[in-house]
DNA sequence: GAACAATGCTACCCATAGGTAGAACCGACG
DNA sequence: CGTCGGTTCTACCTATGGGTAGCATTGTTC
C-alpha cells in the first residue's frame, strides 16, 4: 500500500543480491506450478517443496500467495504491452512500426512463457487494483496500435473497417498462443515469430508489397 | 463410469421434465458464477444461494462440483468443434466449406458464451478422462479444417505455408474472444460474426475474389 | 386419508491449505 | 568467544468449503 505504486507490491526486506536471488528462485518455482495446476490448486507447500525449503521460507520473502502471482504476472504484462512503443523521432511509416510491433509482441509473449498467459487464464485471481493497472497497460498498447493502424490505412498500407476489432483480431494470434504453444515443439520461438507475424499482418489488410515469407512453398 | 460414455457423466435420477428443468437451472446459475469467479472461487453454497435453495439441493442433482463444470463445458465444446463437419455429399468447394465453417465456429462460440471459454481458462480443472475426450473433439475439428485448407490451397483458393499453424492462427480469433467479448457490447453477436469471420479468412490467404465486407469504409 | 417415494432441508464432519508464533540456527563483528 | 541481527525451521491455529447423514416435507396413488 505504501510502496512503489505499481501493483506488484514493493520489496519487504533489505534488497541485497542474495535476497533477490532467493526471491527469484521462489518466483521461478511458483511460475511452473501455477502454469501446470492453476493458482488455486497450487499450494505454498508445493512451491517450498520444489525448492527444498519450508513454507515460512516463502513467507519470509513474500507477504502472501497473491503477491507471488501478481509479481510473476507484472513483468510479462509490461514487456508485452510496451511492444507498440516507439521513439518520438522514429521516422518510419506507421505500417512498418505496426509490423515490427506485432513481431515484438509475439516475441515478448513467447519470451515470458508461461507467466505471460496468467492474466488471460485467471483474471479473477488478481486484486482490483492490479487489474486496473493492467488495464491501463493494455489500453496504452491498443491505443497506440489503433492510432498507427488508422495512420497506416490513410497512407494506403492497410485495409480494414473496424479499427479496434481489427487490432484485437490481430493480437488474438499471440494471445491465443497460450492455448497451443509448447516450448518443446518443433519450432524455435524465433521461427514461430517469423511464421506467425506475417499471418497477423494479413488480418490488418497489409498491402502485399514488401511482405516477406508468405508465398506458397 | 457406467453411463453415457461421453465425459459428462450421465444422469443419476429419473429423467423427468421437472428434474431436467432443475438441473438446467443449477447449470445456468453455476455458469454465471464460474465465469465471474473461476472454478475454485465458486462455492456450491453460492450456486444454491443464487437459486434460493440449499447445498443438498444441488447435490441431489449432481454428484459433485466437478460434474457441474464438466457438463457445462461439454455442450459448447461439441457445438464448436463440429463446426467444420459437412455432409459427405456436400458439393461445395473446399474454400467455401472453410469460410462457412469459420462463421459457424464464431457463431457457436458466441452462442455458448461464457461456458465455451471454460476449457481455455481452466483446463487444469477437468479430469484426465474429460480432457482426453475434449482433445479428441478438437483433433476432429482441426484435422478436418487442415484437410480442407490443403484442398483449397491446391485449388488455388488459399495461400499459406504451415497448415496446422495457419489453422490455429485463424481459430485464434474466435478463441481469443473470451478475452474481450462482452454480451452487452455495441455489436450483436451476428454482427460480430460478420465482422470477425472475414478477418479470419484473411489469415488463410483467401483469394480476394468473392470476399464480402472488407473494403475501406 | 394412509403409505410410500421423491425431494429438500438442518446440522454436521473433516481435510486442506493459507498464514503465524516463536524457537533455533548461523554468520558477522567486536 | 559472546552477542546480535538476519534467516529458516518446527509446530501450530483456523477459516473455508466440499460433501454427507438423516430428518422433514410434499405430493401422488390407491
Amino acid at each position: 500500500m505504501s510502496q512503489k505504486s505499481t501493483p506488484p507490491r514493493g520489496r519487504q526486506k533489505a534488497d541485497t543480491a542474495r535476497t533477490d536471488e532467493k526471491r527469484e528462485s521462489i518466483l521461478r518455482a511458483a511460475e511452473g506450478l501455477f502454469a501446470e495446476q492453476g493458482y488455486a490448486n497450487t499450494t505454498i507447500d508445493q512451491i517450498a517443496q520444489r525448492l527444498g525449503v519450508t513454507k515460512p521460507f516463502v513467507y519470509y520473502y513474500f507477504h502472501n500467495k497473491l503477491e507471488i502471482f501478481e509479481q510473476l504476472s507484472w513483468r510479462p504484462a509490461v514487456a508485452c504491452f510496451t511492444s507498440m512503443d516507439f521513439a518520438d523521432d522514429d521516422p518510419r511509416p506507421a505500417h512498418e512500426k505496426v509490423t515490427e510491433g506485432i513481431e515484438r509482441l509475439i516475441r515478448a509473449t513467447l519470451a515470458h512463457y508461461p507467466a505471460a498467459f496468467f492474466p488471460y487464464r485467471e483474471p479473477q485471481v488478481y486484486r482490483p487494483e492490479y487489474l486496473v493497472a493492467q488495464k491501463k497497460l493494455a489500453n496504452h498498447f491498443y491505443d497506440r496500435l489503433c492510432a498507427l493502424l488508422e495512420q497506416g490505412r490513410s497512407e494506403g498500407m492497410f485495409d480494414f473497417d473496424e479499427t479496434r476489432i481489427t487490432a484485437l483480431a490481430a493480437c488474438s494470434l499471440p494471445g491465443f498462443l497460450y492455448n497451443w504453444y509448447r516450448p518443446d515443439g518443433r519450432m524455435s520461438p524465433e521461427e514461430l515469430v517469423q511464421t506467425l507475424a506475417p499471418l497477423a499482418w494479413r488480418v490488418l489488410g497489409l498491402r502485399r508489397s514488401r511482405r516477406r515469407g508468405t508465398g506458397t512453398t
